[in-house]
DNA sequence: AACGATTGTCACAGAACTGTCATGCAACCG
DNA sequence: CGGTTGCATGACAGTTCTGTGACAATCGTT
């Protein structure tokens, strides 16, 4: 699951720069100048956040930002809101007219960047990069979630850790050994085999969507996702 | 309903200041200027947000800000950063680490009293008096009125506060502990399975109307609402 | 003080989960 | 190819965890 963006901005050499660095960030960019066209494009895309220049054509940013809170379909959207004026009225009036951040220029991309994702863990967690993928399997430590394909799978609490464990070490060979530690503690007495066990019941679990087999058997080492 | 808010600030004078600007915006204030009792008065009191000094005594800002995020009783308060230091990497670490906001000195403290309120619009929508939605379950925290389907819902204080504290933070999986700390209040002494009864209680008013249940048990974890 | 509503705790039943074992198959080795 | 080692699987009994009804204590009102 991608974070998608609208950026609204004028200035053809920023909108590019933003552009470049959010979609290098993994974002998926929508690009306007227009307030009106942003208004249309935000109504249409529902993007994860929008960032808006105060001075666009056709309709002020500020303007913009009352709009799309005012509509209920883009009431909820986070936005970051960009100006090349610094006066503090201006920042109070576009916090308080709805936006979740105001950034003066010149600024840097990278904060720019920190701060969309600052919004993004309050506002969509499961975007914020917390959530584990691989392929077409979805972990959501947060909620406690694990999806294969779209559709969600029910997993007992030792095979949830065992697969977070997993994901949290993609491609590496675990053997039995630092399983049982890493999972089940270090002052667990538990069989070995065991380990085996659980990785049945969760490859048992991962394939009811009939999707291929993802954990690989290490013979004589362990075994690893992917 | 007031939003209370720990200030960790170390000059006299600048606490002296925030603490005046925000008691006379209506937040019930609670102030230090050291980082371990700032640590321990977070956790006891639960504030609804932290104003952070990136400078204080004993244990640096960002650290203080790194310990509240690793403990599941503080892991989700809004953290706003404070500092004299304009450093580009600065802001980017602080917003990294987990704080929400970062405002370099010197500020204007009506700027940083909107960039809270920005804040707790998403954090605390109950606070601004916002109904509160997930399908078609609705709680007006002004009117303190729960609604099913259109239909009214009567409700005990307790089921009240715990679906609040659910409607809050959507989809994520809470800890007994957590909702205990979160609802019934830090110095209470109740038994975790306790949850369990008011969980159930609440459940059954939820679904009068015959809904499904909105409800989830998370085996060995805790609950969450969607 | 009396009353009903609300709340915390407990005990118990049922459900879900887990560790272990026996067995059979697959991979490896000379 | 026969022997050996390692892994997968199904069964199962024990354990852990949650849902529920009952009940007494407490709270807030009248």
């Amino acid at each position: 699951m991608v974070a998608r963006l609208l950026i609204v901005e004028d200035d053809p050499a920023l909108a590019e720069l933003l552009v470049w660095h959010f979609e290098a960030e993994g974002y998926a960019v929508t690009q306007t100048s227009d307030g009106e066209e942003a208004l249309l494009l935000a109504a249409e895309e529902a993007p994860d956040a929008v960032i808006l220049d105060w001075m666009i054509e056709n309709v002020p940013g500020i303007e913009v930002c009352r709009r799309l809170r005012r509509a209920p379909e883009t009431a909820n959207v986070p936005i970051i809101m960009l100006t090349a004026r610094g006066e503090e009225e201006d920042r109070i009036r576009g916090l308080e007219t709805g936006a979740d951040d105001y950034v003066t220029k010149p600024f840097s991309p990278r904060e720019l960047i920190a701060r969309l994702a600052a919004i993004l863990r309050r506002t969509r967690p499961a975007l914020a990069g917390k959530t584990l993928r691989i392929e077409d399997l979805e972990l959501d430590p947060v909620a406690h979630r694990v999806r294969r394909a779209g559709q969600e799978i029910p997993l007992g609490p030792t095979e949830f850790r065992l697969l977070q464990h997993f994901l949290e070490r993609p491609g590496r060979v675990l053997s039995r050994g630092q399983l049982v530690t890493g999972v089940w503690g270090h002052d667990s007495d538990i069989e070995e085999r065991t380990v085996d066990v659980q990785i049945k019941r969760l490859r048992a679990a991962l394939n009811i969507t009939g999707g291929k087999d993802l954990i690989r058997t290490v013979r004589s080492a362990g075994y690893s996702l992917g």
